[in-house]
This record gives structure tokens, sequence and C-alpha cells, in this order.
RNA sequence: GGUCUCGUGGCCGAGCGGCUAGGCAGAGGUCUGCAAAACCUUUUACGGCGGUUCGAAUCCGCCCGAGACCUCCA
């Protein structure tokens, strides 16, 4: 009856159907943020895909494991040898311990999600929580040859794993043409090659995040701790890897190689990469400067916006290109969106609100045949690699028909109560649990009062004491009382 | 330099061999005390030049333009 869910492969570069390893749980691990700063619009984008995809394999009825890391160690600024940890540098810089630097941005991380009703993973596992598997995984790269230790760090042999497996399959690279062009060589001495990576670094002197281990004091290299928790989670081989399109090369061409060399196969099924958001057609990233802060975006702050964007706006307006494309950032989309996303939550409320009225009219076929057909488009939207875009653009054509009836254009009888029934909680669905759009009660509350104590002024001006009695028992029932004050007239909370 | 994307109407953004995507904006109409909303109708397209095909935005080639990755990056 329905097409079946296809995925683009980054792997093999192919679109192709998903079939679980384990039907019908599927396990699915999508490298969370590096915690050293707050999280900018890109990151949220590439977080919003995936809680899409999610929450559609969910609704299809799958048993999703999500598991979305947090990196607090191990991730270096730069790749020399003398490369300072993201989290270490930030700590020094604010003055924290590096685990307070960690708590401080896992919880605006965590918030910003929240704000835009982004799912939490079922796991969120951290890299400082797996050390131990960590150091447990380089011994066993060690112990088969694949890793080698100089000076106190250990690194992976990249140009050992190339000899029986090919070092760039996902990325579509090969190896000597990576080396032959890269420039300065000599930079790194503790490498046999330029292109190995770190497993374990050396803490040196001032380094302040460091464990024990086998080669003395150090901490993690970053590509290992997603191999090391993908496998403990999920499994040798799992279904679904997700990233941002960024992380293809090298970390998620090292994570392969590592998982590779310690399980022996294959790590993942289907690799999904999602791209970039771009300002004025150049990728979004703190080092160009380019990159909005979601308070910056809610309050309108920053100097590029013109006005402000709920968090729901910006979700609608992501949910309107392909995750797979690059989306470009600006006022004017923005505020189409603002107005689109509007229109699809007005028809939210008036599909909650409609109910069934029996009527002696003849079914309208035309109008069923079209119902059917566009929730049947909405699916196979989804189903053709999560393609939101169309889906919104067919449910905004079953927003007509959900108008139509609220205007008395449409007669609910004349689709019969089944295909009601099925079109309104279809479209509650689709908004709500997959797309994930939810209604922002609006905040003028206080203005709505101002505009009713006025009328309530007025009323006792004329005596209309009906009305009066009225409003107050109205506001009453909202929680709120009215006070009679010998100046003016205020309300409070009921308590 | 190597690898790879993308260029769609006023704006955003799907489509990827034939069939109206959709949203925003514009025009006309219905409804309405006026408006708004909603509904109906509607104007603007596929970077350029060739080629394949009965037929191309969609495939191929070349050119122009933009971007990504090759160093940290979602």
């Amino acid at each position: 009856m329905q097409s079946q869910l296809r995925i683009q492969n980054s792997l093999t570069k192919k679109k192709e159907v998903f079939e679980p390893l384990n039907p019908p749980n599927v396990g699915m691990y999508v490298c969370g943020p590096t915690v050293y700063s707050e999280v900018h619009l890109g990151n949220v984008r590439t977080f919003l895909c995936f809680d899409v995809i999610y929450r559609y394999l969910q609704y299809l009825g799958y048993k999703v494991r999500y598991v979305r890391n947090i990196t607090d160690v191990g991730h270096l600024v730069d790749d020399a040898d003398d490369g300072e940890d993201k989290i270490g540098k930030k700590a020094k810089l604010e003055n924290l311990e590096p685990m307070e630097v960690v708590q401080k941005y896992t919880n605006n991380f965590h918030s910003v999600m929240h704000q835009f009703n982004i799912l939490d993973p079922d796991i969120e596992p951290s890299a400082t929580g797996h050390i131990v598997e960590q150091i447990d995984a380089i011994k066993k790269l060690i112990d088969c040859g694949m890793a080698y230790q100089t000076n106190g760090s250990v690194y992976f042999d990249v140009e050992k794993y190339n000899k029986d497996s090919h070092y760039g399959i996902l990325s579509g690279r090969v190896l000597e043409d990576l080396i032959s062009g890269t420039r300065d060589l000599d930079a790194q001495d503790d490498k046999r090659s330029p292109y190995d990576f770190a497993l374990w670094k050396k803490a040196a002197g001032g380094h302040i995040m460091r464990w024990n281990s086998p080669w003395g004091q150090g901490f993690p290299g970053w590509h290992l701790e997603c191999s090391v928790m993908s496998t403990k989670y999920l499994g040798e081989t799992f279904d679904i890897h997700g990233g941002g399109m960024d992380l293809k090369f090298p970390h998620h061409e090292c994570e392969i190689a590592q998982s590779k060399t310690f399980n022996g196969v294959d790590p993942v099924k289907y690799w999904i990469h999602s791209n970039m958001l771009t300002v004025n057609g150049q990728k979004m990233s703190k080092s160009l400067g380019n990159s909005f802060l979601p308070h910056e975006l809610f309050e309108g702050t920053h100097e590029l916006l013109d006005q402000a964007y709920s968090p729901m706006t910006v979700r609608f307006f992501m949910l309107q290109s392909h995750y797979a494309s690059t989306l470009d950032f600006s006022n004017d989309a923005l505020k189409a969106a603002a107005k689109g996303y509007k229109k699809l939550m007005n028809g939210l409320k008036i599909a909650k609100s409609l109910t069934y009225q029996k009527e002696d009219v003849e079914v309208n076929e035309k109008a069923v045949q079209q119902i059917n057909q566009i929730m049947e488009n909405c699916f196979h939207a989804m189903n053709d690699d999560f393609n939101t875009a169309l889906a919104i653009g067919h449910l905004f054509n079953l927003l007509k028909k959900i108008n139509s009836i609220s205007t008395n254009n449409l007669k609910t009888a004349e689709l019969g109560r089944e295909v009601f029934d099925k079109m309104i909680r279809f479209y509650q669905e689709f908004v709500e649990d997959v797309l994930g759009l939810e209604e922002e009660k609006l905040n003028n509350s206080e203005g709505i009062l101002d505009i009713l104590m006025k009328l309530y002024s007025e009323a006792k001006d004329h005596k209309n004491y009906e009305k009066v009695d009225e409003i107050r028992a109205s506001l009453k029932g909202q929680g709120i009382v009215l006070k009679d004050m010998k100046n003016k007239i205020d309300w409070a909370y009921e308590e």
C-alpha cells in the first residue's frame, strides 16, 4: 500500500530501500556537539534534520534507539602536535574547571534543542564517561598492529590500514592523492604519516585534562569516542549514522577505519549527511564570524536580522528545504516562512476544532479521492529520502480542504466519517509528531488583559454591571482576578 | 592544485525525461457593515551554447558563475 522508505546513502552514493538489520529495531547514531561554546544555527540544522528522521522512523512503527554523543574531550583546536583541547582552552580562558565548561555548554545545548522542539536522544553518552572503553579499544588497535605509540601518544596507522581497506571510501578520496597534495610534511614529528590520526594524546605540561593510561597521562583522540560509543550502545554494525557534511572527512572516515579494525566489520549500513546552512551563500561557521546564536534570532538582535523570528518559524523554514541541500539564510525567506508557519498552525487549530456533522448529502467522490491522494503524496515524499519540503507542499494542499470545511465550502458529510477522521488525524500527526511543529502560544496576554480591563472600566463607567460581572467572571475562569483600586484597575493571578 | 556539489519565476524552495509542487509577494473574484482570514482563478521559470531524444529544468559535452571538502567545523 505505502511506498517503501528510501534513503540516500552517502557511503554508496545511491538511494537505497531502507531495510533495518533487526526489524523492527533501528539503531541510529548522530555526532553531537563539542561543548566548548554555544551552539549556533548551523549546528541546529543538523540536529533538526535527524530529529525529523527519528520522528518519522518512529511514526512508521520502528523502535528506534537514537544515540547522540556529547564531545567533552579530545577535540583539538588544530592538528598540530601541541594542539590544545577545545574544552581545555576554553576552561583556561574562562578560568573554569573543564567540567564546568562542559556542563555550561551542555546545558545550553539542551535548552536550545528544547526550544526548537527537538526530541532528546535515547542515550546521550559523553567521551569522558567512556575513557576506559576508549583505552581498551586503543589496546586492541595496538595489538593488531594498526596503531603505534610515540612519545606517550598513540596514532592510527592509516597507510597500513589502507593496504587492505580503502581509507577514503566515504568521502571518495584516495590516500596517495591526499598525501601527495599535502604541503608541510614536517610539522608533525610524532606521526609516521600526516594522515595518521591520534587515538591517544600525551598531556603536555600545562594540559589540564588528563587521565592515566598504559601510555602515561593523556586524553583520547576525538574520532575514537564515536567508534567506541556507537559499538557499545548499538553494536558492531548498526543501521544509521548521521552528521553534518563537514564531518565526512576526516572524522567519519577515521571512525570507519577504527571500527572496522577492531570489530572486523563495516560499522554502518546507511550513512546520512546533512548539508550546511549558509549566509549569503557562505557556510555559517564560527571562524567566518557569520554565525547566529539562537537567542540572537529569537530576540532579533543580530546585525544581519531586521526582526525577531520564533523557534518554530525557524524550524518550519529549515524543513522547507531538503536536508541534503544547502539552505541560505535570509530575512526575506524567514519572513515568508513565518507566514507559512502561521498558516499551517491556524490549520492545526481548525483541524482540532472540527467535528463530523452528519448530514444528508452525497459523498463528494472527487474530494475524497483528492484527499486520499494528498495523504499518500505526503508519505511518498517522506519515503523519498525524508523530503520534508515536498511533504509540506502537499500538506498545504490538504490544508485547503480543511479550510474549505471550516468556511463551509465543503461539508464533512461529503467526505464520510472515515475519510474525515483520517484526514484530521493525519494532518495533526504529520504536523505535530512528524514535523515536530507546535503551536507557539502568544506571549501578549498582558496586552489582551489591558484591552479587557479597558472594556471593564468602560462598562463600569456606563454602569453596565451585567457586562462588568461577565468580564470579571470569565477572567476568573482563566485564573485571573481583577482588582478595583482607588486610582486604577489592575489584575492578579487568582490565589 | 585535487575531489565534489549547486545555478529554477520578484523572493525562498521542491522536482531530476512527458503530468499545476508548495510558501511568500503581485493581479482578479467570492464572502464581509468595513477589514482580516479563508476559498476560487491567475501573471512571472528552469545560467549560456551545443548534443542525445518523438519529447529535457530533468541525460551528455563545453563554457560562465557560486559554494563545500582536502586543517578545526554540524
